[in-house]
Order: structure tokens, then C-alpha cells, then sequence
DNA sequence: CCGTTATATAGATAATTGTCTATGCTATTA
DNA sequence: TAATAGCATAGACAATTATCTATATAACGG
């Protein structure tokens, strides 16, 4: 695994918001401009440009300049990276990211002594 | 699409933190007692005891007694749904969640007069 | 029962977050 | 070049978050 904690830490930010979800639905449908993502909801526009920032410094949104307008675009790549996450940590294995670091072996009492059943 | 974004809001903010995301990559190695998990953090007891908190009531971390001790394992199920809405924005398509509820076609300027090139 | 061990809860606090209004910047157009 | 339109930035502020210390609860062992 080559990506730490980290490095994914501002794409689940990205997505723990509820505005910031719709937005990315919204432009599963395809490329977006601001000002038509800003009338799906009830926020200001600066705000919408705060929640745009947050998404597109991410990764997770691609912006595009075309005159005055804005265009947006979901990032594939970056959105897969978290899907790979996810697949990682949903295989339950023998080498998650922390066991590469060292030894992760417990010799409590919990672990030894009587032991966890579901092993 | 049967859930809404505000469903998955607090899976993403489960995830969105450094210490937690160890934790469930630790729990990928298999089932832990709180007590070793701590081991792998500089947080005390009562901090461990509020990640897990959080990642228990989002559903991602299942938790069970043993005596004094907790055991915790990921909920794979939960990890699932996450990976299942990742998959549906990752597969640009005409429906999104939005668009289920009503009509999100543009008749602004940016969207017809010059038109977004890249549709 | 009483002490010990493991975990949870309460309260305090500093940092972060999401929102607004006001303003600045940039590009098009008259 | 002046006015306008679209978007970004700055500053303020209330709400949330992650952390700690102190304390409570729960379960086992003698």
C-alpha cells in the first residue's frame, strides 16, 4: 500500500458533507456549470465556491475555465483511489497498512489468556 | 438509489480521520480488544473510547463483550455500501440521485447559448 | 463484598468546519 | 473603456470535532 492514513483523510472529509455528496451526484450525470449546480440548492454562492475548493483541491473534482464560467467534472481516478481503499480494508487479510510498520502481535491477557472466540 | 446522501454523511466522517481510518486498517488484520488497539495510538483510553464510539454507531465497526474486554471486527456490509455509492458515481451515467427527484436540465446561457464543449 | 481491571461517560477546551455578508478579481460586452 | 456577470476571497460567527482529565459503570477474582 502505498498511500498512508493520511493521504485519504481529505477525500472522506470531501465526502463527509451532504451538499458535497449531491454536488458529486450531480455531476455523475455529466460536466457542470456553477452557476447550474448552485440552483439545486439553498446556499449561497460563495459557499458553493467554499464547497468547490474543498472538492476540487481533493482531487475528487475537475474544474474548468471557459470565459467567465466554470465547468465541473467528477475525477475518476481519484474517486477509484478510495474504491481501492475500501476493497483493501473489505478483504480482511494478514497485512493491513500498520502490520508493514512492525509487529502488531498482542500479549494481553484479552489475547493470550483466554483468547478472543471469533479468531 | 434507496438511501440518501444524508445516510452516507456520517460514513464518510467516520472514515475522515487519521486514527480512525487505523483503526479499521487494523481490523482488517482480523477481530481486536480495545486494549491492544490502544496500544498502536498515542490517545488515551477515553479518546479510543470516542472513535469507537463513532465508528460502532455508523455501523463500519462491530463491537462485542467479553467480560471486561471489547472485541471489535469491521462490518463488512457497511464497508460495502460505501464501496456500492463510490461505484455509482464512478459510472457516469444519466441518473443520478438528483435527477430521480426532478428536472436538473440547464437553460441557463453556460449550458445552451455557447454550450459546455465538453459533454 | 471489596478491590482491581477494562471500558464508558461527563465536562472543559482548542481547533476545525460550514455558513453568511461584503468585497475583490476576471472576463465578456456594449 | 465602462458596465456587467460569474466566480473567488476575506472576515465574522455559530456549530461541530478531537482531545484531555476526572469520574462513573461493569465485570471478574479473591
Amino acid at each position: 500500500m502505498k498511500y498512508s492514513y493520511a493521504d485519504y483523510v481529505p477525500l472522506f472529509k470531501a465526502f463527509a458533507d451532504e451538499t458535497r455528496l449531491k454536488i458529486v451526484d450531480l455531476l455523475t450525470c455529466g460536466e457542470m456549470c456553477a452557476c447550474e449546480l448552485l440552483e439545486n440548492f439553498n446556499i449561497t454562492q460563495p459557499t458553493l465556491s467554499y464547497h468547490m475548493k474543498i472538492l476540487s483541491d481533493s482531487g475528487i473534482v475537475k474544474g474548468r475555465r471557459n470565459g467567465t464560467w466554470m465547468y465541473y467534472s467528477n475525477n475518476g481516478e481519484v474517486i477509484d483511489n478510495i474504491s481501492n481503499l475500501l476493497f483493501e480494508i473489505r478483504s480482511n487479510k494478514d497485512k493491513c497498512m500498520s502490520k508493514d510498520d512492525g509487529n502488531i502481535q498482542c500479549s494481553r491477557k484479552c489475547c493470550t489468556e483466554a483468547g478472543p472466540p471469533n479468531k
